[in-house]
Parts: C-alpha cells; sequence; structure tokens
DNA sequence: TGCGATTTGATCGCGTGCGATTTACCTTTG
DNA sequence: CAAAGGTAAATCGCACGCGATCAAATCGCA
C-alpha cells in the first residue's frame, strides 16, 4: 500500500477502533456513538434545529431525521417544528436527556484511559487529524 | 467538548472527510471505498480467504459476505470453496479486478494530493493513529 | 401581489458495520 | 467410529451514512 492508501486505512481502522471502545461504554445508556454526539452537542447548545445539527457534525438530514426520531422515541429529546419558520425542527433536550449528561460523565475518562496518551499528546493529535480533516473537505 | 470526545469526533470526522474524497474517485469505476480495500488486500496477497480478508480489514463475515458478494456480481473477484477445508471461501481476482489495479494507479497520487501533507508528515501522521488504533484495541 | 427560486426536512434505496444466531464442516476424544 | 466441541462463513435484524428526490414553507423580485 502506498502512503495515502495507508493513512486512509490508518483513518478508518482507527475509527472503528474508536467506535469498539465507545459502544460497551455506551450501551448501557441504550446510546450510539452518532447519538451520543448529538447529545454532546445540545448539552453545550440546547434548541438547535436540525440543520444546526447537521453543520455541526457534517451529517445531512437524511441521516439525521431517522435518528432524531429514535431518540425522540427514547424520550431524549423532542423535535417541534419552529414557529417562525415552519420549514426548521428545533431539536430539545428532554429531562431524561439532559440527566444523561450527568450519568455518562464518566464516559471521558474512559476514553482518555482507552487512547494510552498524555494530554498534551492527545490535543495535538487530534489538531492534526483536523487540520487533515479540513484540508481534505477544502479538497473535496 | 472534553479532550476525548474531541479527539473522537477528530477521528470520526477526518474519516467521513476521507470518504468523500474517496468516493467521486472511486465512482467512475463502480467501487465503494471498503471494496477498494479489499482489492487493496487482494493486490497484495491473491487468494485470501474470508477470514484473512477480515483479519487484514478488521471486519466480519456478516459484512464482507454480502460485500464480497456484490464485487462477485461486478465480475471483480471470485468466491469458492476451499478443497481441503470446505468450510473456508477463498477469495481471487478476476482478469477484470487484476485489471483494475492499473486503472486505479492514479488514485494514491490524487488522495496525497487531497491530504495537504508533505511525505514525510503525513506517514508520521499515520504512525501516530495507527498506534493509537492499536492500544484502543487493546483496551476494547 | 404573484410566481419562480431557494431553503429545510423528510423519504427512498442502497451499501456498509456489527451483535446474535445458524449451518456446515472439521477436530478431538472417549 | 461416534458424539461433543470448535471453527468458518452465512444469515438476520438493526443503525448509520449518503445520493437522489420530494413536499412544504419562505424568499425575492418584477
Amino acid at each position: 500500500m502506498t502512503p495515502p492508501e495507508m493513512i486512509c486505512f490508518a483513518l478508518y481502522s482507527a475509527n472503528h477502533a474508536m467506535q469498539r471502545v465507545y459502544q460497551p461504554v455506551l450501551a448501557p445508556f441504550g446510546l450510539t456513538h452518532p447519538q451520543f454526539l448529538v447529545l454532546l452537542v445540545l448539552w453545550a447548545d440546547d434548541g438547535r434545529t436540525v440543520g444546526d445539527l447537521g453543520r455541526a457534525l457534517q451529517l445531512e438530514s437524511n441521516t439525521l431525521t431517522p435518528l432524531l426520531k429514535r431518540m425522540e422515541a427514547q424520550g431524549l429529546v423532542a423535535r417541534a417544528r419552529v414557529a417562525e419558520d415552519e420549514r426548521q425542527v428545533r431539536v430539545t433536550l428532554t429531562e431524561r436527556g439532559r440527566a444523561l449528561q450527568a450519568e455518562t460523565s464518566g464516559i471521558s475518562t474512559c476514553i482518555f484511559d482507552a487512547c494510552g496518551l498524555a494530554l498534551d499528546e492527545l490535543t495535538a493529535l487530534r489538531d492534526q487529524i483536523i487540520g487533515l480533516r479540513d484540508r481534505l473537505r477544502a479538497a473535496g
């Protein structure tokens, strides 16, 4: 494999490895990894529209709509059309959705430990990966 | 977001960004990214079993079987039970599958350019990502 | 005011990914 | 040699993720 193929496979398999670490940690809460990402965004800034969430997570409505419906069915969020612009749908945390923030607070440490890196190494690596991502986005 | 959540999101979104770069490049050949990964493995070492491919790509048979069937339907590979051990299925490149190696040889450069990094930077980043992946695997 | 263009989510179809289970085959062991 | 155990792939069901398309609402501009 040439270097670019190797870095693409590195990303691909590292991402899968990360999901495998998250999965058993999130399962007790009935959450998948993308659902947890949605919660992270809403915990930081509740009441965002589907479009806002899509821009934050780089996901399209065709992915988010069914995902949010599942979260709504689980009683984690509420979805409601915005009165001023009926095209938009505002996603709001329920009591249960907000409560999960405290209940899942241990997950960060758990993931941090699994990474096996010092904090500064981890943030440095994160910045490099984000830099690569942004260049890929610009190129694509 | 705390650092571990940020690196996980970095991996998640960088991987998506990479797939978006690959998609239009592979589409003319009727290939998806995982299918291309299978071809990369087979070009290096043809005639591997489904299990071999799974170990190389970290995929289970429940993912590989339908994927390989689609590739078989496209005439890129052949699948055949191994005579000595009928439980195993050997995957072999067809003429067309082998020919794709030459036809897709420009893809590496294309991806390399999209990464926007010098070769040594790219390999260094790759090694760090692979290191993280392996620690995640060990922890998971 | 009115009508086409744009925006926003939703829907559809397809291709991964994986946990759980099944089937067929091989191996071991009594 | 036969039953028990193990292994490889396939199958099933579900959850993303996205390209293409649609319906409804809003905007823009004559």
